[in-house]
DNA sequence: CATGAATGAGGTTTCATTCAT
DNA sequence: AATGAATGAAACCTCATTCAT
């Protein structure tokens, strides 16, 4: 909180948390080494250790910070109180591919999945405030649509991971398979046709 | 200095790679010690060497193990030629669903996700292996109850997806968060909804 | 967890040479640790690897390290253009001599005899740079020799030999046999009754 | 001692003797795996055991083994009492080129200069089995010359390095250098070049 | 604030050696 | 007599972490 001289004020540990998600995501946390963090962030290794206290708290890091953008995004839909939910489940729908897209979430996504067994509080944490903000928002809505006699009497949790699985996919085909070779995926058409698909699927008659 | 225990058959192998499958997806690849492997195995660390050249060639077989078991699976589909395909699909996905409860494949799902990028090569041989199987088997069904009129005009490559996608989820769902303490997924409940839900979502009018 | 000592300037390689000439020289280079040398240089064995790739690469800047002095001892012959041979040969031989008994090449000779042949890249640079400078500089006084009448019509290649074979034999008398209680070598007088036997025979009639 | 059945009396140690003395002399004794040697061999690892006590004990049989040979060559020279000496010096290095040409004892050489600092043991064993044979054989020859009027008065013992020297030397071109690419050494030549320089250096007037 | 230098702890890999067959 | 299977011990090498500057 002191500008001190002329500086920037501590864009350091976001450059930091950037050049590890790259290199956690590439190598998975226990490959990567703290050398590559640092260079890639144009440290010195050394550096690092006056920004976080362990390497831990910097995987930590690295996916808090990542959580917070995620959750804003689906804020929006539970304000929309009395609209028809299938135009809201198709947005909710696009604005998953576009954070696929165009956000390093899906990086996080990956090392979220691969790191949560060695490090449970990790996951736990991204649990809480990823999932745990989603997937409600997501269930009240299809519920909202049951209640309304938009869509049949079926089972909201499970049609919750219906609807967002495709995402899921997608974030690993983009940041797993991708890189690998595999064909590019259509993000954004598959996340237009599955709405589609889905909502169709539990329309009434 | 004692060789001790009596050579078992051959199941050495065998042994060793549920071992380590068990280590790795706990651990990750690179944070996973071949000591503990060599302890669940019930072996010492350098036995593993008369088996696997390497770390990676363990790795290897560890997943290539997992994969000819998947591709089975999938082979029954393509020989019913002439039947509807809506109850092929939903029969797909049971088996999927099967799959993920009662197989370690979940395990090897989250392994090859978590390890791909560091080691191509694996990632590609699993993908050729298994998503190159399943993918197209699926794909080619669609097609088929689009040809006979029996689905609408829509994108079979992304529909696909759209099917397949929960399992995936279903996948990582139990190996990664439900022994973090989230609530179980009841699998065979989410194959069966999400298959009547997509197969309505595909149907002509 | 102490980095302690104050970063002595850059006589690190220098420290760490030799040490490992000692070590290696004494153990062979298979046989020797990494610790010891570690020891013997006053450091940690991780430190060794601030400054060499690799065991073997240590290895090879032991050897060369020792190549550079070797060669500059010779230089100086070649010089004298026009004088009688005789003498100069005899200075070659004291002057062997003298490397034999002050300077740490005997051990090195060795250490090319011993690893040469597990090594051969290693092997090829000291033949280049060591045996590749010191008997063509012999064979050409020789032939001047020849050529003016001083010696008789022999075998120049040859004789080489025949001159800087007991050179050979002193360093690894003083390396390999001294310290096994074998009775001391008097390597100047070696040198100097050699000079006088094989001037006086190639001398003519 | 017992013939049993149709087997031949035992060759087993000769031919492990014979595949070490190779393997050694290539890897150096640390660095030779006894499984390369049982390969060689032809038999199992296991196996060797059955007739060495230890690693160290194969390495001293190798080694005492090409002793016994050695010896038996000089015997001869010691004989001829009352001859000249100029022709004995000359057959001596005769003897010693079609040795270090025909034998394996340059391997065993090299072996010796190799381990000796880290098998004393071993060295010294070897320095009074062949050293102290040859050398003393050949010192009293010089004596006797002497004695005759034959030679000048010069240090006898100095004498019988520089006589020998080219013959260790081309052991070690030979096992050490050729098998690098050095040019091929002409030891018949270089054997009967060097007596004719040294015996004439050493004549009267 | 920043880093070069250093290291302890630990992991993979190798190998001489042994035992049961 | 012979060996395949097994292992303890150790060696090389890496890397997160720390301190002096």
């Amino acid at each position: 909180l002191k500008p001190s001289i002329k500086r920037r004020p501590d864009a350091r540990p976001r450059e930091i948390i950037d050049a590890a998600l790259d290199v956690f995501a590439e190598k998975g946390f226990a490959g990567a080494r703290l050398d590559d963090v640092a260079a890639r962030a144009g440290l010195s290794k050394a550096a690092i250790y006056l920004y976080f206290e362990d390497k831990i708290a910097l995987l930590d890091a690295v996916i808090q910070d990542a959580a917070g953008g995620a959750i804003e995004s689906v804020a929006a839909l539970s304000a929309n109180d009395r609209s028809p939910v299938s135009p809201l489940l198709a947005q909710l729908l696009a604005t998953g591919a576009r954070t696929v897209l165009h956000t390093r979430l899906p990086l996080v996504v990956k090392l979220v999945i691969s790191e949560s067994r060695a490090h449970p509080e990790i996951g736990r944490r991204y649990l809480a405030t990823v999932a745990g903000q989603i997937l409600p928002a997501a269930k009240a809505l299809i519920e909202r649509g049951i209640a309304s006699g938009e869509f049949r009497q079926i089972d909201a949790e499970l049609a919750v991971k219906s609807i967002v699985a495709p995402m899921v996919l997608a974030a690993i085909w983009r940041s797993v398979f991708e890189p690998l070779g595999a064909l590019r995926l259509d993000v954004e058409q598959l996340a237009s046709q599955h709405a589609d698909l889905i909502i169709r699927g539990m329309r009434k008659a």
